[in-house]
Parts: structure tokens; sequence; C-alpha cells
DNA sequence: CTGAAAGCGCTAACAA
DNA sequence: TTGTTAGCGCTTTCAG
């Protein structure tokens, strides 16, 4: 283990006190000694050891990111947007894989208790509100990206589903539809349950049928997209001309499987999905699309995160909900006669 | 922080050591001791500080992984491989976005010096092989992903882009092109200038004039590409009909310049990338490209490197070559008469 | 303004 | 088989 803290002190002749003080900018430290000591440790090459540092501090500046799919571009781009922001904060972000299992989220949490991290962001998390807000109440620090978690200490950032899902519905029924069918992602989980909620919503605006045969799930996956769309379409017989899917993924499948069917897109089927994955642009023809600032949101919960871990307290708010755009593009942008 | 191990010790009526033992598995402790530590451990809810633990044996098991960009699917399922291996072999990641700034990275490989992560694994690093040798002659663990660094104590991976720049301008002339653009990434990067020996490699066998204006380089990006594309087909007027870009990304930028010319791909010009972006497959037409198995780098080289830390030496080699295939699409498939 | 010394929670000699 | 105890390298009171 090199040089440490004691060798830098007998160089600089100062004890290890003032060298911790000089490495930590902490005040009350005459210039003179100051300098001394940076000498000293410019010419040692001392690297003050982290972990020691952290034993003795309590804190580790580290957060956990559990995601449940590195790939997912959705996933990414928030992981990017926590990474960069807690640089420039200082911290270090473990990433976490939990391949879509809620006990490798569980297992990962550990990280939590171990004091490993200081705290754990959970992208979509798979694991239920229970076991959460009981984690948080323990005194971990714990946060949320992609669902309303509503509990006091867990802050959380999310987009409306329901508000963006009446967007999309309308925009489907402004275009001549009327038999339109959702295609949740798994039927348990908070996104799909909330977009559902949206286009029942819109469906009763727009005076349209709620037909039940016009609903399944495709486990927000391009094959079980696929397969869903080929289920939809075999009960729906000819009366489905558009398709909403909880996200691109599943629409991709929808792409496939009309495809093999020889319907066109968009003239036989329009189709929207969720997400704004890099593909729906090149697709053909482009998908549509909602948006959501992915990259934001992971910057700006991660700052709040950090912010609160430093203050002990969270600043004005802690749940963020963000704006969404749809993107309407080539897969529903044609007009159908009435 | 809690409850310590003296707590759960004094709870079993046995020593810290003991405890100590059971929890890391150690020989010599009677079934009798060790369950009745279990259960103190159970009763209690004790989870053993990992940074005690750390600084004690001097060990973090974590790795830090430095890439350019978090979204670039090329990136990101090097270090899913990464990830996974990791976790079953209990070893945690930390991840690391260099924008694309050798600083940064340098920066990140400060993570090493203070001991925060054991090993740190460069994917396509920026940095020279100058100061990642040094750094390991330094005695701190360095893998490489994506470029071969001749130096003994780098383990790394990576594919033969001679090799594969051979096939791909191979298979080009084969379907009759004569006037083969290349597009490289950045000029000085090793990936670019072994895919363009391996180019020339291929004018030679092939017999084909190697043409300087033939050649450009756009970053590696969609927007390099398209602009390397553009000043390309102004140089080589109507003598070009086929275009070997460094990777995908430019290949888009390829794509989207041509729409703007009117040029056709694949009757007007063919093109081939490489990485095997999902967009790739996704794009019309689909682009020929050549595949590498990223997630199985990643996950090779950072078993092999784990092992080599706990058994203090590497087992039987330290560098990989693994194969790539050119995935001939739908690009580079129209027959040019002779 | 600076230093002495305790202690963060754990592991691993060494002793018993 | 188990316990005692000395640290791992740092920060931070508390005195001076």
């Amino acid at each position: 283990m090199d040089v440490k803290i004691i060798d830098v002190a007998r160089a600089a002749g100062v004890s290890t006190a003032t060298v911790s003080r000089v490495l930590n900018g902490s005040p009350g430290v005459t210039p003179k000694t100051r300098s001394r000591v940076e000498a000293a440790v410019q010419e040692l090459g001392y690297h003050p050891n982290a972990v020691a540092k952290n034993l003795r501090v309590q804190k580790t500046k580290t957060i956990a990111v559990i995601v449940q799919d590195i790939n997912v571009s959705y996933f990414t781009e928030i992981v990017k947007g926590i990474e960069n922001m807690a640089y420039v904060k200082h911290y270090k972000v473990l990433i976490c894989d939990s391949e879509n299992q809620a006990v490798k989220e569980l297992e990962y949490l550990n990280l939590l208790m171990n004091r490993t991290v200081d705290a754990a962001i959970l992208v979509s998390p798979l694991v239920g509100d229970g076991q959460l807000t009981e984690i948080a109440e323990r005194g971990y620090s714990i946060a949320v990206i992609g669902r309303h978690i509503g509990h006091e200490q867990i802050p959380c950032i999310y987009t409306d589903n329901v508000k963006f899902s009446l967007e999309v519905v309308r925009h489907l029924a402004e275009m001549g539809h009327r038999d339109i069918a959702f295609l949740s992602g798994f039927s348990d989980s908070i996104d799909s349950y909330e977009r559902l909620e949206g286009y029942m919503k819109a469906l009763k605006e727009q005076r349209l049928p709620f037909r039940p045969e016009l609903i399944d799930s495709g486990g927000f996956s391009e094959s079980g997209g696929y397969e869903a769309m080929g289920r939809l379409l075999d009960r729906a017989g000819g009366a489905l001309t558009a398709v909403y899917a909880a996200n691109d993924e599943m629409a991709l499948g929808v792409y496939k499987c009309c495809r093999e069917r020889g319907l066109r897109i968009p003239e036989d089927i329009a189709v929207v999905g969720v997400d704004n994955n890099r593909i729906s642009k090149y697709i053909s023809p482009s998908l549509s699309t909602v948006n959501q600032p992915k990259y934001t949101m992971g910057a700006l919960l991660v700052e709040k995160l950090i912010d609160s871990m430093n203050e002990d307290q969270f600043g004005d708010k802690r749940v963020f909900k963000v704006d969404s755009e749809l993107l309407v593009r080539g897969s529903s942008s044609f007009r159908r006669e009435g």
C-alpha cells in the first residue's frame, strides 16, 4: 500500500491531522504549511486511500443504479444522465443489471445495507411499493425513476402515463380510427396499468366502445409484441385498424407481425409506441412514439438525491412529474376515411 | 451504524473472530457454534459493513469500466457482458462514461490509485498505450477491450480489424465494385488504422488501384459520416460505387447523404458498416455490417481478469483475439455488372 | 494554527 | 476450536 498519510506528514514535518486538513480543504491552515504539505504530496505521489476515508466518514459517495436491462436504450439514457450528473457532483455509480428479476433487484439493494453505496436508484423497478417503502423506512436512501411511489421518503420522477396515453389515443381517433388496440407490457406493471387507464379514458372521451378483445400484453419485448399482435388480429378479425403499444420494442414486434400478414403500416394498421427508441426513427415507416426526457430525468433525480443527502433534507420537493411529447411519424400518419 | 459484529458476538456468546469466521465460511468452527452465530445474525438483522472489510482486506471486489459513451450499443453490450459475469463472480462494476475525452479516462483511472476499485477495464480507450503501460507497471490492474496493447501485464481482447476489413472489401469487390471508399473513424485511432490497413491489403489483393481521394474520416459519428460522405462524393464524382464505413453510425450518415442526393442503396451505392448496431437490421435497406461478439468479449475478459486477481497469476493467456463475422444484408446485395 | 490520539468495523495472526 | 488484539488508513475531536 505504498505511501500513506503518515509518510506525507513526516515529509512535510507536520501531523497527519494537518495533512488531512489540507487534503480536504479544511479551514485553519497557514498558506505556508498548506503549500509544504502540497509539495510533499506531489513529491511522494500520494493518493489518499478512499476506502479508509469512507470507513471513517461513513459514506462512499457511491450510488447504485438498478435497471432491468443495460442494453435497452430507455435505461441507458437514464443511466447516462445519472452518471454524468454524478460525475460533476463527485459521486460514483455502480451499475446493476437486474435482468428483469425482482430477486436480483432485492439482492442489489443489499449494497445499501452493507454500506457499499449511500443510495440506490431504481429505474422502473419490479419489486413492489411495499418492499421499497419498508427499506426506506429503515433509513436507507432510495429513489425511483419511472414510477410514482406514494411515500414521503422516496423521491421519484416520472411521466404522466395517463396523460400521454390519452393524447396517443386521441391522435389515433382524430386520424379516423375507431378500433384501437392496446398492447400492455406486463399486466401487473404500474406503467402498463396507467397507460391502460389513459387508453380507457380516451375511449370514453372519444365515445368509442371499449372492447376487451382489443387488449393484450407482450411483456415489453419485441417477441412478446409480435405474438400479442398475432392474437389480437386473430381475435379482432378485420375490426382493428390501430394499435397503441406500451413501448417501442413491442411496436417493433407489431411491425413484424403486420409484415408477415401482409398488412401495410400505416394504411391498414396504424402503430404508436412509447419510449422513442433510436430505432423508431430509422425503421420504415418511422414509428410514432412518445418521447420522455430520459437523460434529464436521470440527471435531475440524482442531483436532487445527492443534494438531499448532503444537506440532510430534501430541498423543495421530492416528487417530479415531467412532460412527455407525442412524436407523430409515418406509422400513424395515414388518415382513415369515416 | 446500527448493529455490528461485536453485537452479534455478544448475542451469540462468542468472540468477533468467531463471528467473522462463520461469516466468511472459514474452516474450524463447530457446527454448533456456527448455528448459534447464524441465529444471532438472523435475529439482529446484521449486515457486515463492506467498507470496513474492504479496508481490512485491502480490496473492494469492484471493477471500473470506462467507456466512451454509455448510450452506444457497442459499449453497453460489452458492459452488460462484464456486469453479468462480475455478478456471478461477486464483483461490482462502477460505470464510467468518458464522453470521448481522454482526460476523463485518466481521471477515472484515479479510482485505481485511491483504491476505490481493484481493477479497471478500458473499452476502446482514447489514452495512448504509453500511459496505460505506465500505469500497469506501477502495479495497477488494467485490461483493455477492443484494442491490443503489446504489454505483458495488460490483458486484452479484440477482433482482428485487418482480417474482417479484408473480408468486407473482398465482398464488395466480388459484388462488382471497383471504386470503394473507406470512411475511417478518427484517423489516429488504432481501430481506424487497422481497418484502413485491411482495406489497402484487400485493394492490392483484388488488384484495385488505391485512390487517396476515396479515403475520409467521420469521427465514428452519424453526422461525421454524413459530412464525410458528402466530401467523398464531391471529390469522386461518379467514380464511387461502394463505401466501407468503420462503424455503423457513420454508415447511417452515409444513408442520409445518399438519400439527400438521390442515390439509391444498394443500386447506386453499396454500404457496409461495422458493429452490428441494432438499427442496422431495422433500417431499410438493412445494413451489411461486421458483427463482433461484444457480450462475450466483456464477459470473457472480466472473468479472466477476476481469476487472475485471485490466483495471483493469469491462467493460460492474457491476450484474446476473437472472430467476427460479416453479415451481408440489403445494403450491399446488389451485384454490379462489370 | 497545529498535534495527539481515539476510533470507524472488520480480519487474521497469534495464543490459549 | 475459540479468543485476544493489533492494525487496515483515514478524520476529527479535544488540547495545547
